[in-house]
DNA sequence: TACAAACACGAAAACGTTTGCGAAAAATCA
DNA sequence: TGATTTTTCGCAAACGTTTTCGTGTTTGTA
């Protein structure tokens, strides 16, 4: 790669000092409009544009914002970096993105290389192996030096920084009722282990519907998932049972379309001999037959609250109070949940 | 945020020099056991970290590649990011990534704001508009300077740059001919209009999928999808018409998904009234009934290729010459195209 | 003519790091 | 003891930029 053009070239064109060409290029008074048109003039034609790693080191600041998410190959984080991109982009910032693919090793490398002044501020999302471990070690030192920090979708409640995460809880809630008001009796959870998180909280949004509408909880119908494992042959045992349930809700898009298609092979008539609802975060539950409905989850609006509280921290001096932002998901009623 | 620890912080606590502490900490003979293990012991205290802008100031290099993609919430660009994102850390680097969004402007200022000297080198693939407008002088002057410059998928043919594409004539002539063999006789071809390169060229292998087993090319069965207009509504041009296809290639896996979707609201048995084989990117084709065939795109492997490629024109000095890897999709057969 | 004001530019510090070289201090040798 | 080597460390430049302050020259005014 040819070396790039710098003031100094450019000053030792003219025999000017560096000062000179940085205040010309700058249509600063200080200098004559002769001098400054040459210079221009030249640096255009070179097309001279400042280093930015001088710029940002003598700023100290680099207008980067580093986000770190267990995978990318998937809708819902990247939809969120998608609301990230824009609005960071509209602010003036770029997005350096790492994957920790769902490894607590790898998060924590991660998080020591974008925190070596390489980036403003830290945008994450927990992996899978870090939130089983609950070893947090490398967010609170980030914390303990007031690193400008946001957790999303997955996060740690009992750290204080901003967080953003999608309710829960309302949405599987909502979910429920809505299979219940169409009648449904023996509802099934398919979810995912305890420690994640959004899986756990979907099961209580689940169970207080149960309860609000006086149907007793029965264990026997919570399925927990282990994705270590192989997730069809997992979820057909949800179906192939003497007393098969009449309705699901499955905490994402996968577990929702491999439910139906196992209810398909079983020869069940879907919604009619059974309801499935999901969460969706992809184009699956669009074209399966029947469509599936879905909580919808609105990962775009979370990238962007996300990258808003990242930036007003990162440019309010003084301290702010931490904040958390509830997302409210939305009911998308498609055929699977629709008799008519 | 507190200000980080610097070398300077640490050489005025024990009295000594900047070079002194960079030295010890780099246990260097010239520094006494002594000092060495006191200052080692006070960094390691504070966690020290040189920060990384000084660095690469210092070394004119950033150790950062940049992508520029048209989306992202697409599941063949995510894929690709994560082959280039597993490569180039594994080599030491990181990744930062711009969204065109299909618009030239962006590509064009995304182009500014990552060759200031933020990264090391670009892999990109071409926006929508940019193969529209085929304006490429962002391009020609990146490589005017001899920039590492990678181009994948939508690419520039003319341009003296390393390439990574899929052998998408391939790809549609195996589709097309796997149809045939299936009795097909008359084969839609559902694409994209002519100047997304990768459009056109898999309709180059649709014709001489046809032409080599002596089926006269019939224009009126090849359908341009407008991308700015609804692509449902100009699919089912395809289907609702007094003469319809027997088997379609579609050029993606929506188009293929939608006109599945058509074709059951019509009534049509899929793959007996109609086959269906489309270009994979997601997790669609697994889940629609029947599920789709599709020729497989392997974004992985493309990615780790760009990353490759860039990672060595990077840290070779010297000329290389320019290389254009090839990759052969494979085809996928699913139930859309199997009859049993 | 003398002095002030306006103009045009340069020197240097700062951001944080690495590294070749010089030099003082300590240790070794004759 | 005097000379030489070794150990231990500091200086300064370099990466590219911005900005404050200083300085010399020119112009203007009394």
């Amino acid at each position: 790669m040819k070396p790039r053009i710098t003031l100094k070239n450019i000053a030792k064109e003219f025999g000017v000092s560096i000062s000179t060409v940085s205040k010309a290029l700058k249509d600063s008074h200080e200098i004559s409009e002769e001098t400054r048109s040459k210079i221009k003039a030249f640096a255009d034609y070179y097309n001279y544009k400042p280093n930015s790693l001088a710029l940002q080191l003598r700023n100290q600041r680099t207008s980067v914002i580093g986000v770190i998410i267990p995978e990318i190959v998937h809708h819902f984080f990247s939809t969120v970096i998608e609301g990230i991109e824009k609005y960071a982009n509209e602010k003036g910032y770029s997005v350096m993105v790492c994957i920790s693919n769902e490894s607590f090793q790898k998060e924590v490398s991660n998080i020591g290389v974008l925190t070596n002044g390489s980036v403003d501020g830290l945008i994450v999302s927990l992996s899978r192996e870090t939130q089983e471990l609950q070893n947090y070690h490398h967010f609170e030192a980030l914390l303990k030096d007031d690193f400008p920090l946001v957790l999303f979708d997955r996060i740690i409640e009992e750290l204080e920084c901003d967080k953003v995460i999608i309710d829960d809880v309302g949405g599987a809630f909502k979910a429920t009722n809505h299979l219940i008001e169409l009648g449904a009796k023996r509802i099934a959870l398919i979810t995912t282990k305890d420690y994640v998180s959004v899986g756990s909280l979907r099961k209580e949004g689940f169970k207080k519907a149960l309860k609000s509408n006086n149907i007793e909880i029965d264990d026997s119908l919570i399925f927990k998932i282990d994705e270590k494992l192989n997730t069809y042959e997992q979820i057909k045992k949800v179906l192939f049972v003497t007393n098969p349930p009449d309705a699901i809700l499955a905490v994402n898009e996968i577990y929702a379309a491999t439910a139906l298609k196992i209810a398909k092979e079983r020869g069940l008539n879907v919604p009619k001999d059974l309801a499935i609802i999901g969460f969706t975060s992809g184009l699956i539950s669009e074209f399966t037959s029947p469509s599936l409905s879905s909580v919808e989850q609105h990962g775009f609006l979370m990238g962007k609250q996300a990258a808003e509280l990242l930036i007003d921290r990162i440019e309010t001096e003084g301290n702010l109070e931490f904040q958390k932002v509830v997302i409210s998901p939305d009911l998308k009623v498609r055929n699977s949940t629709q008799i008519n």
